[in-house]
DNA sequence: GCATAAACGAGACGGTACGTCCCGTCTTAGA
DNA sequence: TCTAAGACGGGACGTACCGTCTCGTTTATGC
């Protein structure tokens, strides 16, 4: 069908813009945290004027998720040949991700606010999270394939239970790790962590 | 020997404010949020003025990172009977704090704020996180002396790194599991938790 | 030739703003005083946002100079036929305006204001006392047609040092009467001072 | 009668407190003047506790007004053997007091404070003002008795008049040189000012 | 090629909260 | 009882951003 051509009259809006804001509103956010940010300083590095970041987004909140949601596209599972192998892999990658400032400041900020606000943290669950959860995904296909993961049972319900407490173990300790410990993921730490969940999944299958 | 009477001089502080004031500003932080939190209304609440506030806390973090701190000493590790009940209990228990408004919204608003301030960031983690670790530790020797755990091996620092990976483990996951997630801790997913983690016990400690 | 139009950019400063401004300063003024005028209270009484008057005026003296100058610029010099006639009109005249509680109030509190701000002083001077010198000139003018007065020496500097001279006199008397001896401007009292100044105006103007 | 002897129990208050506080105020005066100085000022200047400031005086305006006020006792009017010199000198010393520092910002700040509030106006009356009148009566009768103006009428309120109307005159005219127009009360000023006012004198006489 | 119409920059607007300063009162301990 | 010290409730200050609202100008499209 192909993209639905809206002919619209008047001057369209600068593609150039939206870019400039989204990149400035990344960079303001490492420099200031969340509370310093401020929408004046963000149009003011876009070379924009405010009224343009309000005709595109309702507020600072939206503005920030948008920023922000990009940058945990680039997480990759290549496959390294063994379960272990590749869950180690996604640990380290998402360490080297979460130890950029932008990343870190972004993911707990908007964490943060969504906590009282039931709209956002929805658009941080669709934008952000859910999309990460292709890697467990084909983990676990890889790892079936290989045989080192029995094939599915009859039960969809109970595999996506285990998809989603792998995906919240990883995701939520080496997010702990960095931001809450303040101590790197670094190989060997990343190794005894693997060891931990691949050796702890058998077990954990039996109860999911 | 003994604690060190200072006598000064002019009016003593009030130690009613403080308890009002800590106690209005997780009242606050719970209806509104960290972003709406203001200090004057912290102050109304309190039936104090405002500049009483600043008399003792430099500025809203100080403020709420104090007012927050206490609420995480309630965790208690009772004797369960076997290392399993043990971490189940305690997953359990963790989870039900998090669940409370004023628990959730003040953790990841303090986290957040704490990415780019390194004063706050270590404030946080003498504060709050530091404490909770004598949970896991606790839990240790209680496994070693039933057995459950073979004894420390002459390798002091072996054991920390171990113990720092348990305790990321399960507050990584269990916070993940609630803010991002979105999803409860119920006595099922406790159950599929504990059995991941203490079966991937001992591949862990001989990786550690 | 002509006024120079500068085209500026953005929204244009809202001259019903300005209008409502000054009226609530000077309405404050009469109720309040100068120490309990504030910045706040004239801004609810104007309609306006406190941030729109720190916009024109940086701070509550520069506002409140405003705000006076306007009223002392109804005296007027009518020609009642003789120097005697014009001089009690404008004692009658300035003693009225004395008498108005906004006048009252705000002359003193600028000039008590003033005496240790240079630049509040020389904005009053301009602003207010300057103005006023023309009713001198206008009345000796008139005076030298009459043939009451000798026209001017060929020394500027004198008339000049003359013109100072009643001008304080008759300033300074009509205000010390009112505002420090606190007694009424009447025509009786106008009547007197009148026949002292004009009686001593020859001697004066040989010593000038 | 003398000293009225209260015999009261505790700790007497201390005369060099009053002393220093009252010094102190003027010395707040001069360099803050009237909108800028604290009571909290006053009292670290003074070594005092702010207490013991109010213990005195019921607020600012109290304090300042009675630090002031023994400012303008030390005008004295010395015979120089003709009318015309006399005033000449007393206009030439009232100069010079107004031109201090601490005597000009009292002044007029404690007159502007008055325009709104009738206790404090009077207290000036008669604290400051007031008392500054025996300077006219004393230089009416040396002039009489010179044989420069004529004996008191039978009118006794006319005389009081006629006193009122010279002393506005000159302190009047003396203040808005001083302060208002903002130049000095030098000799030559002084000669025609003089000139002015005493060959005024005559005509306003018969009309008091 | 000229009218239409939306986007654009600039910046003023009504608001809200900030953190500071000072007021005048109060509560201690000590002289 | 007075004093020094300093905490207290209160209120205004002047600042910084918010998100909205005019302006005059620019830039596409469509008649």
């Amino acid at each position: 069908m192909g993209p639905i051509l809206v002919t619209r009259t008047g001057r369209p809006r600068s593609a150039d813009a939206d870019r400039a804001i989204l990149a400035a509103t990344r960079q303001a956010l490492v420099e200031l945290g969340w509370g310093k940010l401020t929408m004046g300083d963000v149009a003011a590095r876009a070379g924009v004027a405010k009224t343009t970041l309000y005709r595109r987004w309702a507020n600072k909140n939206e503005l920030v998720v948008d920023a922000v949601a990009a940058l945990f596209d680039e997480l990759r599972l290549p496959d390294r040949g063994s379960l272990a192998a590749d869950v180690e892999g996604v640990v380290l990658q998402f360490g080297e991700l979460l130890e950029r400032p932008e990343t870190k400041t972004a993911l707990m900020a908007v964490v943060a606010e969504s906590t009282h606000d039931p709209g956002l943290r929805s658009r941080i669950r669709h934008a952000i999270v859910d999309r990460q959860k292709r890697l467990v995904e084909t983990g676990r296909r890889r790892a079936q394939s290989r045989g080192e993961l029995p094939d599915d049972t009859g039960d969809p319900a109970s595999a996506t239970r285990n998809a989603d407490l792998i995906f919240d173990v990883i995701a939520g300790t080496v997010v702990h790790r960095i931001l809450v410990s303040g101590e790197p993921v670094d190989p060997s730490w990343a190794h005894a962590f693997t060891a931990l969940l691949v050796g702890g999944l058998p077990a954990a299958m039996t109860h999911a």
